[in-house]
DNA sequence: CTTTGTGAACAGTTTCACAGCC
DNA sequence: GGCTGTGAAACTGTTCACAAAG
């Protein structure tokens, strides 16, 4: 396999790397900001600092879109607005459904970032059938037997998934079956789906728990300026002191006290 | 202060790196599923499938860890469950605050995951007097007024903004004033924090957006192979600034004004 | 002058493939 | 035989630093 990849032309045509992806949201919010303070242009270094990255990584990422800017001035606001918004599909409107008004539905379906930007809530489905006709920020709640039939109709493309992790996946099947092909899954579980279906994941309790890691860290440090204790507890690759509970048969904690992770 | 956030990279000293904290609790998660039904032991590859990662991704995470499988058997899942759980620091309790009980907020409070996994719901806090006093998720609402007196009581290090984007900035001054070092941001904004705290942020509409331009760009390829199809350019190197984009009606703009032409 | 756009160096991440141990 | 652990290769992302443009 001389060089594996390359079935697809995806390097040639439009490459635009996903970290840039992922931050033209964010400029765009600056800028949106600042078209609506009237500013007519911005530095790569003024709007770095409002969108929190760095310029050179700005410019990089632009550089991706085409060249926008204006050597010596900066930026047309206005401009930059519209490129990107165009670059991100959001010149035309996207219908999303949301599945699951529990609480969290319920606050997406609220939530003003979302009609505020190329996005409309076509539908609030959910299973209790003592929710339908309950109207969650305006917007009435229907049946998940209707779930087929509101997708079709209104030729949404987009899937939020706000259900319990149990229901997850089979919500995502039959969104996509229905022809979703994008899905944003808040329920802590993994989701699989077909090629071709992207699926983005939001999960509170992952982030806090990489919170908490960084979190450990900065406690162990400042007890312990920065000698940092090298060997505390982890084994550097190729060291075998790997506690290793007990050889064979325990699958304990080295130490007495035993975890108990708790089940929910 | 614009460009006060050194990035930090990692801590220069146990490096396990980023991306692989990423994926610890991703992996803990499945392990906890699998303890739950007494399953002794899996292999690099049932815990990846289960994860959702590929499996010489996860064997590379977990050599980071340290050598914690039996060749020839695989993992033993008690044994990595706590391990993982020592390295997230979650052997601990984390007493955690959530600022801004709206709908957002509430749904948070009421999170089972919350609870489950290693952190603790310290106090709810709004700034709405009216709030004041009444339970949500069984927790009664705190003024914000005694926020930074629950963070040093408490010993506080973990706080969760949900409020509205244009508090969330001062509510943030606040907990890191009063000893919070990790912050989990809802609210659309950037927030600038000092060196050595850190934040994560939660955006639903940044996540929608880079759906929709995966969407976009699918929609646009099925009927052309070719793409580009109404696309103007992305001429690489020098493009003539003539863009002029600017098709009819398209979006809203946030005051009527739109696409505006470069400056000459 | 000021500020963009970008090659080239660097850093971080993923994948490969196989040696080593059970 | 089966499976982990890990160097090395391949890839992706970030930063540097400067030539080119206004």
């Amino acid at each position: 396999m001389a060089t594996g990849r390359t079935h697809r032309p995806a390097t040639r045509s439009r490459g635009i790397p996903e970290a840039t992806v992922a931050r033209l949201p964010l400029y765009l919010r600056a800028l949106t900001a600042l078209s609506e303070r009237s500013v007519p242009t911005v530095s790569s270094e003024e709007l770095a600092a409002a969108a929190g990255v760095n310029s050179a990584k700005l410019r990089k990422d632009f550089s991706y879109l085409g060249s926008y800017g204006t050597r010596g001035v900066g930026y047309d606001v206005e401009y930059l607005v519209y490129q990107i918004s165009r670059e991100l599909g959001l010149t035309q409107d996207w219908p999303v459904v949301i599945v699951g008004i529990g609480n969290l539905g319920a606050a997406l379906a609220g939530y003003g970032g979302f009609a505020s930007r190329g996005f409309r809530v076509a539908a609030l489905i959910d299973a209790d059938p003592a929710m339908t006709g309950k109207p969650v920020a305006g917007i009435p709640v229907q049946h998940s037997d209707e779930l087929e039939k509101i997708i079709e109709e209104d030729g949404v493309s987009i899937g939020v998934i706000a259900t319990p992790a149990g229901v997850a996946q089979q919500v995502c099947d039959r969104l996509v079956a229905a022809g979703v092909t994008s899905i944003l899954n808040f329920a802590p579980t993994v989701l699989s789906v077909p090629d071709g279906v992207d699926v983005r994941k939001v999960d509170l309790s992952i982030e806090l728990q990489i919170l908490a890691f960084h979190e450990q860290r900065k406690a162990g440090e400042e007890s312990n300026a920065d000698t940092d204790a090298a060997d505390a507890d982890t084994a550097t690759a190729a060291t075998p002191p790997a506690p290793r509970g007990a050889t064979g048969g325990s699958r304990k904690g080295p130490d007495g006290d035993v975890p108990a992770v708790m089940p929910a």
